[in-house]
DNA sequence: GTCCCAAAGTTGTATATACAGGCTAGTACA
DNA sequence: TGTACTAGCCTGTATATACAACTTTGGGAC
């Protein structure tokens, strides 16, 4: 079965391979068809269909003229980064930072119970943070934690590592699920967000599972007028759109 | 500025329009690289490459030794239901009804022009609708499309088929973009959705393509306290995912 | 010094050619 | 009759070549 790739693959593969690995970052040149032609041994034209389907499929951005860059949409394709916000904050070149307000073992009631699917009373975890973009604050983070999954929850320091982060190293993602709301804040929602008056919160609410069962459930609570949330939808057909149809987080423009 | 497309996208918009006017339908056969040769006066690569792209866009399926036929679009059925309001509404088992504010040609504007990429002052439609559920305002649907796509705009009755299945039926689904933002409604939307007093407005800003062009440009408003969106990840390795990764329109319960 | 233009490098497109490999129909042969 | 094989068409890839258009840079004319 081992035929072997073609070359205009090869390439492919080989410039994907760099850009992952971190060797050649967003707005980094990319070798021109011809330096592809001397270093590959391959001719212009293959060089040519590598680098134009890696445009087509979002990886690099070509300027005739100029030359083939590394895209920067593409670098923080995956899902479990979409979960992080301090990895969206820093791929923006801003600077993230956060602060705990709660860190705490509570008794799971109501919603929070039936979401985690434990009995009412069981003990989670609760946490509380306001992550900040550039010193702004830019989300309030509510959420609750199985305890069985990360025992170890009330000694990390989520100002360092964010709960996304630390929870997907202790319990690897299988499923997750989000609603989006759109909701008048309450006053506390208000106060640690800078809210202007009258302003719309943006209400993001996200279960995760692992290893079949409910991990974590958060909101997370943004300023209407300075975020949003952005998807990118290609049909089944067109290559490689596993990370293009992910919704991510961006900041507004200006 | 009309410099002349380049050859391989004229076969490409030549096979694109034959499918759209129902010339070529699924699975019929379209004619072959040598064919295109003969008929076009084109080398076999330039054909090669339409056809090639046009299998990577998902119009036509191609297989080696035997040729290239049209495909069946019913993969997209899935976007095309999230986009198409009156379905989702079915789905649920409740009706749908809408009612048509207006239904004009403009002259595009500003952020109209630039997310349809056509020149300022360029005749584009406007469309303005209110959908409802079970008789309770539901979307106020504020689109606009480029003329060219869908030159009987004005003549269809968007009452009893919506703007989105019109136009997928007339430029068929090759992209699509969308933006979720949370607002304070303006006066208008605060009337033809019947907001309450202080009610956030969850709004959905959707561009989708055809043919490589932006074909509409749409805002939908929701009612921030009756609406919200849902999406649903399975992390890659699961069974294909086209329609579990896709964010879709979904009531509250309750 | 300033302006203009040419050169070099880049992508974008188009063509001619070649070979490999998949599929099908029809023919030759047992 | 039935089987095997081949000829012919198809797509898939790879190369060499050519010209056009765009961008940057540097050098020469003024």
């Amino acid at each position: 079965m081992n035929t072997a790739k073609p070359r205009y693959q090869q390439l492919k593969d080989l410039i994907i391979g760099r850009i992952s690995s971190g060797e050649l970052s967003p707005n980094d040149r990319v070798p021109s068809e011809n330096e592809l032609v001397e270093l590959m041994s391959v001719s212009r034209m293959t060089a040519n269909r590598a680098l134009r389907e890696l445009n087509d499929e979002g990886y690099v951005e070509r300027i005739a003229g100029r030359g083939t860059f590394v895209s920067d949409f593409r670098s923080q394709s995956h899902l479990l980064e979409v979960h992080n916000i301090a990895d969206e904050i820093a791929q923006r070149g801003h600077s993230h930072a956060s602060k705990v307000l709660r860190q705490s073992l509570q008794h799971a009631r109501g919603e929070v119970a039936r979401a985690l699917h434990v009995e009412q009373g069981t003990e989670v975890f609760h946490l509380l943070l306001v992550h900040f973009e550039n010193g702004a604050p830019i989300q309030l983070e509510d959420r609750h934690v199985v305890a069985g999954f990360a025992p170890e929850c009330l000694e990390q320091d989520f100002e360092s590592v964010t709960p996304s982060a630390y929870l997907t190293s202790v319990a690897p993602l299988q499923e997750a699920e989000q609603v989006v709301r759109a909701t008048l804040p309450n006053a506390a929602v208000r106060k640690h967000l800078n809210f202007e008056e009258g302003e719309a919160s943006l209400v993001v609410i996200r279960r995760t599972w692992s290893a079949g069962r409910p991990v974590t459930f958060a909101r997370l609570h943004h300023p209407g007028s300075r975020y949003e949330l952005t998807g990118h939808y290609t049909p089944p057909g067109t290559p490689r759109s596993t990370s293009a149809d992910v919704v991510q987080l961006e900041k507004l423009r200006q």
